[in-house]
DNA sequence: CCATTAGGTTGCATATTACAACCAGACAAG
DNA sequence: CTTGTCTGGTTGTAATATGCAACCTAATGG
């Protein structure tokens, strides 16, 4: 689980997250806690993974914060797991893979799931980088500087 | 490498993906192909990780056709690595990782690097999800619908 | 009570990863 | 054309992570 960031990848804010949520199954999980689940047996359930797999991950999850465990909110004993603000501010990330997995995973005769707009209906529109003076921006429009 | 999508998630635009750029090293990769990385010794010297690791997922990387092979540019008789056009549509997901990181994976104290504008040198605009009318759209405001 | 469910932990087999040594094909110098 | 060095890998082999199944305890349901 714990992988050693070379010296240079240290003050990258790419390379940083990836112990949070790094793996597999850790995005699948946030995936899945948007998607309203918040119980070890939903997760476990939705995904199909071992149960000692997905306790690890829960708990590297809550480790870095991503998720928080709460008492049941059905009165019961038992916890849930639901996103903190910092688990939250994921959201743009997923919709980013989601919007490349639909570009260019699946063939037009597939059907896929989307995202939309719980308002109208409709698909969200395309996440795309634009300058502060709202230029959009390409890759070879940007490189990364010290701060 | 190769891992099992329960059946579930098959046709979640979210899960495929993975296969090819869900472990650690790939992203970085990818990442520092953005930065004008190509050669086999460039991306090892950068990453700092085993020859066989990065050989393993260079050609992970090009079987799922996000990199590809092409003679040296200069004009020796070595291959290099660049981002298909594929590839080139991991940016937007990469710059919300990298703004996630920004976020929370940085004391204010801490010095991080930050993605710029070529042309002004001002950080670029944060990204935001927004319906096709032009709402900003939070996660509640959103579900996935079978298409 | 007794049975069942939720939410795990523990062993053990297998697969992945890392590190280091080795190696073959350019390439460069003499 | 021969020696040495750089590039771009491919083997070992050891450490680590993963997956599966069995087990276990506390809650809950009847």
């Amino acid at each position: 689980m714990v992988k050693r960031i070379s010296h240079r990848d240290a003050l990258c804010p790419v390379a940083r997250p990836l112990d949070a949520i790094g793996d597999w199954w850790s995005l699948l999980i946030v995936r899945d806690a948007f998607g309203g689940l918040r119980r070890f047996g939903e997760f476990q359930k939705s995904l199909g993974l071992a149960k000692n797999i997905l306790s690890a991950r829960l708990k590297n999850l809550v480790e870095h914060d991503v998720l928080e465990t709460v008492p049941a909110s059905d009165g019961s004993a038992y916890q849930e797991y639901v996103l903190t603000e910092k688990g939250r501010g994921l959201f743009p990330l997923l919709v980013a893979l989601r919007q490349w997995g639909e570009d260019y995973f699946f063939r037009p005769s597939e059907g896929h799931v989307t995202l939309v707009d719980r308002k109208r209906g409709k698909p969200v529109r395309r996440l795309e980088l634009r300058a502060q003076d709202g230029r959009l921006l390409e890759p070879e429009d940007t490189y990364v500087k010290a701060c």
